[in-house]
DNA sequence: CATAAGTCGAACAGGGTTGTTCGACTACCT
DNA sequence: AGGTAGTCGAACAACCCTGTTCGACTTATG
């Protein structure tokens, strides 16, 4: 149980047989489209997803909330780096919000209630804490809107950046519901964005 | 056990004892309370929350899930005396809006999580069919302000009623959990709301 | 190929929920 | 003042969930 060097150079068998981690991966993706789809999917219903027994979900997550607590970081994690790629730093603002807006909301939508499922089973300041690295991204660029004229400034950034997070949830959910065409969300979801943040 | 007369004039023994309408009175108004606070409040809580035994609950709802619709109605119909209160039929539409997002927003914040728990326990399609009453003054006044010029036409009248609808939630979401002045939230609504309706 | 690592199903304990039943008790109503 | 409608607490059955343990089985890996 300590023979701390087995050839791989690992230090504390950490290093897991192929086959499990194969599983850990399978695990988290039907643990994040369980999520998805239902936020209060059991151990049970995601074993089920992933082709697996329940133990063995336990085999590799102590608790529910710790699997959850992995696929929600994982999910940010991919979030930050799509809202990255558009850049938002580069460019007149409206345009920047523009090409954030519609990298992110296919991502909104796939995720689904996934955010309600962190919300119930994770303590709300973490959950909040986790979200703050991508918020801080769309908080930086409505402040430059701001500071260069094109956002408005007779309202509070945070509750600008509180109207962007909640109509892209919004839109999702509609398009999820089959109530918006997909291919129309991107640009109502701009115009509509656009009209509430523009200055004057 | 059929008398069906008994002076009073009803028919099948629908009249209960005072004591008990006053129960029935407080129960609701725990319930509401309570789903207000927390969607997933147990029969337990109510009953604790109304000062009254669980069992006596279930002496006047059948299930929990009743008793949830009853509170739902309720709270509901009391929405749409307040939103016909503000007649969103009269008066310049950008008036109207803004007299209904005033009056609209106390109440959402006041029920707080009681949509959540409908629609973690009722079915999808219950919830938004007893919606659609006061969701339909609001479509009427979008709809109204399109035809007067005032609102844009540019994007489908159901979105902008959930832009409505959805930013109010999330005003009063924040307001409730302090991070939106109290006196400030009626302002901020109607300067947002209005910049994503208006036309041009 | 042998062994250690991993999987799996069944079964368990512990906690929570909804509903129901019982008998004793209490408030109302006439 | 007495009969009845209503309340209440305790206890029950049934269900679902989380986590854990067991022993038997399968698979990777060296």
């Amino acid at each position: 149980m300590a023979h701390t060097t087995d050839r791989g150079g690992r230090k504390a068998g950490t290093r897991k047989r192929a086959d499990a981690e194969r599983n850990i991966v399978a695990i988290i993706a039907a643990a994040t489209e369980s999520f998805a789809r239902d936020p209060d999917a059991s151990m049970t219903d995601i074993a089920k997803a992933a082709g697996l027994g329940r133990v063995t979900l336990y085999a590799h997550f102590p608790s529910r909330e710790q699997l959850l607590r992995t696929v929600l970081a994982e999910t940010i994690a991919e979030s930050t780096r799509i809202i990255e790629a558009a850049s938002p730093a580069e460019g007149p603002p409206a345009e920047a919000l523009a090409r954030m807006i519609r990298s992110c909301w296919p991502l909104l939508s796939r995720f689904g209630s996934l955010h309600a499922a962190a919300q119930r089973a994770l303590p709300a300041d973490e959950v909040r804490r986790r979200h703050d690295r991508p918020m801080a991204h769309v908080e930086r660029l409505v402040a430059r809107g701001r500071a260069e004229g094109a956002f408005r400034t007779d309202l509070p950034v945070e509750w600008l950046v509180t109207t962007v997070y909640t109509l892209l949830h919004a839109a999702a959910d509609e398009a999820a519901a089959g109530r918006l065409a997909t291919e129309a969300v991107g640009e109502i979801l701009e115009k509509t964005l656009l009209a509430a943040l523009k200055s004057e």
